[in-house]
DNA sequence: AACTATACGGAATAGCTTTCCGGTTAGTAC
DNA sequence: GTACTAACCGGAAAGCTATTCCGTATAGTT
C-alpha cells in the first residue's frame, strides 16, 4: 500500500536521470525495504540511528542506502511522506468544519502529534548537521501553505495577530516540541498552547492591567 | 581575573578527592589554559567543536582535557560560570528597579542574549547526547530560583498566569532560542515575545472576541 | 544466449571520542 | 642539594560511525 508512495519518494530523491527506462526491479525492491526498515528503526532509535542498523534490517549493503538516499534527510522525507500528506488533508478538513480559531489551534495540535511522535525529528530539524539541511525547507514548503490558509482566516476574523507568518508559526512550534529530558510530551503541548495564546490579538487588557495595578507595583518596588 | 573563578569551577568538576593537599601547579595552569581555549573555540565553532581543537590551542594533550573535564558539559559549565553569575545579578537588579512585568520580560531578554550568544548552547541543552546530560539541570538549578522571584511578583500582581513555573519558562525559552538555519536571532526573539505574551493572564478578551465576532466567524465558515 | 547499463555489497577511508599507560615532574622529606 | 613519590602529562590506541569507491553480479534487452 505504501509502495507507490515510497517509490515516488525514492524516485524524486534518487533518480534525476532519464525517466524513459524505469528503475530496475531489484533497485525498487531495495528502496522499499530500506524505507520500511528505516520507519521501524527511526521509531525505536530516532532519526539519527546508525546507518548500519537500517541496512542490516533491510538486508542490503550500506552502499545501497547511500546510492538511493545520499543524505539522511532524503530517507526521512521518504519515510514521512505519508504522514505529511495526512497532516495536509487534516488542515482542509478542519477549515471546513471548525470556526477559524478552533481550526487553527486544532491543526496545530495535530501538527504537534506528528512532530512529537517522530522521536528526534524536531531535533533533527534544527541540528545544524548538513545531512538534515533541506528537511526543514521541505516540511515548510509542504505545510506552510495550508497553515497560511487557516492563519489568514483567523487574522481576517480579528482573532490572531497579523504580524506572524505561517512559516514562523511552524518553526516556532517545531522548536517548542523538541523533547526535553525529564519532561513528558505534555509539557511541550502546554508550552505550545502558551505560545498560541500569545498569537491572539495583542490585548488591550495588557495595558489596562498595567495601569490598574501600577500603584501596587510601585509599592512592591519600594519595599 | 577569571583565574579564581576558573579554578573554582574546575575544582568542583575535576577534584573530588582530599582537599587538604591542593592541586599541583601545572594541573592548575592546564585547567586555566583549557577553559580559556574552550571559551575561544566555543565562540567560533560551537560547543561541540572537536576536542583536539581545544587541546591544541591550550597546548596540552587530549588526556589532560578528559582528566579534568570528563564530560563535555563540565567544560561548558566552567566556561560559562561567569556569564551565569552575571545573569543572576541582573535579575536582582531588575527586580529592584523595574515594575513586575517589565522586570520579567527584561530579564528574559537578558537570558536570551546569554543563550543566543553561545552558538550551539541552546542546541546542546536538548541534544540528547549523554555528554550534555546534566547541563540543563545545572542551568535550571542556578537560574530558576531568580526567575521564580520575578515570576511570582508578576503573578501576585495579576500580571501573569499562575500555572507555569519558572523552570518551565526557562526551558521553553531555551527551546525557542535555538538557532534556525536561514533565520536571524531576531526571529527567535520575536517568537519568544509571542510566548511571553501568552504568559500574561488568560484574558477575558479571548472569550469576548470569540463571542463578539462569533457571527462573522460563522459567516466565514459557511462561505 | 549474449550483451550492457544498472545496481549491488562491503572493504577501505576518514574523522571523531574516549581510554589507557609508560614516562615526566612538582612538591616534600631529609 | 638530593632523593623520593604521588600526581600529572602526552599522545598512541581502541572503538564508533559516516561516506566513498570499485570489482562483481544481474535485470532487462536484442
Amino acid at each position: 500500500m505504501a509502495a507507490e508512495l515510497v517509490t515516488t519518494a525514492a524516485l524524486s530523491a534518487a533518480r534525476s536521470t532519464d525517466p524513459a527506462r524505469p528503475q530496475r526491479a531489484d533497485a525498487r525492491r531495495n528502496v522499499v525495504a530500506l524505507v520500511e526498515a528505516a520507519k521501524t528503526v527511526f521509531a525505536r532509535s530516532g532519526v539519527d540511528a546508525p546507518a548500519k542498523e537500517i541496512t542490516d534490517r533491510a538486508g542490503v549493503g550500506v552502499g545501497t542506502l547511500y546510492r538511493h538516499f545520499p543524505r539522511r534527510s532524503d530517507l526521512i522525507v521518504a519515510v514521512m511522506q505519508h504522514e505529511i500528506d495526512e497532516c495536509i488533508e487534516a488542515a482542509e478538513e478542519f477549515a471546513n468544519t471548525l470556526r477559524p480559531w478552533e481550526a487553527l489551534t486544532t491543526w496545530i495540535e495535530r501538527f504537534m502529534d506528528f512532530v512529537g511522535t517522530k522521536r528526534g525529528l524536531a531535533l533533527a530539524l534544527h541540528s545544524g548537521d548538513p545531512a538534515y539541511d533541506d528537511l526543514p525547507q521541505h516540511l515548510l514548503d509542504r505545510l506552510a501553505p495550508v497553515l497560511q490558509t487557516l492563519l489568514t482566516r483567523a487574522v481576517d476574523g480579528k482573532l490572531a495577530r497579523a504580524d506572524i507568518t505561517a512559516r514562523e508559526v511552524l518553526t516556532a512550534i517545531a522548536l517548542i516540541c523538541q523533547p526535553v529530558p525529564g519532561e513528558q510530551p505534555i509539557f511541550n503541548q502546554r508550552m505550545a498552547r502558551v505560545f498560541m495564546d500569545g498569537l491572539t490579538l495583542p490585548k488591550r487588557s495588557r495595558a489596562e492591567v498595567d495601569i490598574r495595578i501600577g500603584n501596587l507595583a510601585s509599592d512592591v518596588e519600594r519595599s
